[in-house]
DNA sequence: CCTTTTTTGTAATGATCGACACAGAACTAG
DNA sequence: CTAGTTCTGTGTCGATCATTACAAAAAAGG
């Protein structure tokens, strides 16, 4: 980008990185302007002029996030041979996923972003997107699941969508306080029970 | 409480409530005290001699959320005929209780406190604990329903208990993009398919 | 009446917030 | 080399934050 003039003494893409630890960690009012230079190793002027404001690094950090942490568990929607299989793989990664690890906070970025605090209307707006975006890859699978027969047509698919939207976002908040991915499964084993046809009487 | 000096002339329960809708509706941090002292009508110094401070303020106000809004739900649990009508009748309650109305914000004060953003320690740990409480509460109901014999001896209690409320978490997120009563209504019943022993095959 | 006690309104405290002005440093192009 | 361009570091901007001094006002006790 600049072929010309001074270049930059930082890895753009390490600091975006370090950024989005940190925004998923404290969320976007409680992580100040220091925070963020102290954990990216850069100093204020150097953000600005790479990133524009902090609600644009934001912004940027939440991107990084859908790209790096949703394949490997929104991916098994689509991998599994069944429509209950994708689902069940996609919880069973999540309890992978969002209890805290080494590296990464617990919880899910955008699962839990602006959920209790105001934050800045353009972030609310695509925190919110993503949400919507996990609704529909759910009720897309589902639907399929219903064109190959392996669901009712009378499935309500709105219901179950939002259903199992609801478990991962539920196990969401639960690893946020703590529950480890052992607990985890279990919600998921009693999640998958209620998947239509499965009787058990 | 005070029998001399100059009374006080605002109702301090109506302020209590007020800054709990404040609260509720846009988190600890993002709510100033200029936002309170709007919503409350009362100027900062007599906030302060009444409340002691932002963070006790917040403490009195969640305590209160849990006195106003807790029983209207969670007494369901116990008035049910059996275990399953109690957490059933619990998540129809919710789904009554979790959507914005006309007075009150979307989503459950208490589940949604502190997931997204850093909070006072003092704060996370009490509204963390509320959290737990529920889970108690759904335990105990499942640890009730073992003992009746509605449900098998081997039931894995902990796993239930923590995928209902998982189901509530996530309808209180939900909620709070804007879901209403209606949408909420599917996941219960949803959710209630995966009781144990309810074959449906 | 006067004193004591508590609340009220005005105004200001120091701290921290996000964002930036400025000058010097580091690089390319010619 | 010089000129043009971009980045870095220091320092600081106005705004907003939670909190509080201070004095006038409103009550009770004597």
């Amino acid at each position: 980008m600049a072929l010309i003039g001074r270049p930059r003494e930082f890895d753009r893409g390490a600091a975006l990185e370090a950024a989005m630890l940190a925004f998923w960690r404290k969320g976007f009012a409680a992580t100040s302007m220091n925070d963020l230079c102290d954990a990216m190793g850069v100093r204020s002027p150097s953000l600005y002029a790479a990133f524009g404001s902090k609600e644009a690094l934001y912004l940027e950090a939440v991107e990084h996030y859908v790209e790096i942490f949703g394949p490997p568990v929104w991916d098994k929607l689509a991998e599994g041979a069944t429509a209950r299989a994708g689902v069940e793989n996609l919880l069973l990664a999540a309890t992978e996923s969002l209890p805290e690890s080494h590296v990464t906070p617990p919880g899910c970025m955008a699962t839990l972003a602006a959920v209790s605090d105001e934050w800045p209307a353009g972030i609310a707006d695509v925190v919110r997107k993503i949400r919507i975006d996990m609704l529909g890859m759910l009720r897309a699978r589902l639907e399929s699941g219903v064109a190959n027969g392996e669901l009712p047509t009378t499935t309500d698919i709105e219901a179950l969508s939002r259903f199992y939207l609801s478990v991962y976002q539920g196990m969401a908040v639960q690893a946020r306080d703590g529950a480890a991915a052992a607990e985890l499964t279990g919600v998921v084993a009693a999640a998958m029970a209620a998947w239509p046809g499965d009787g058990r009487a």
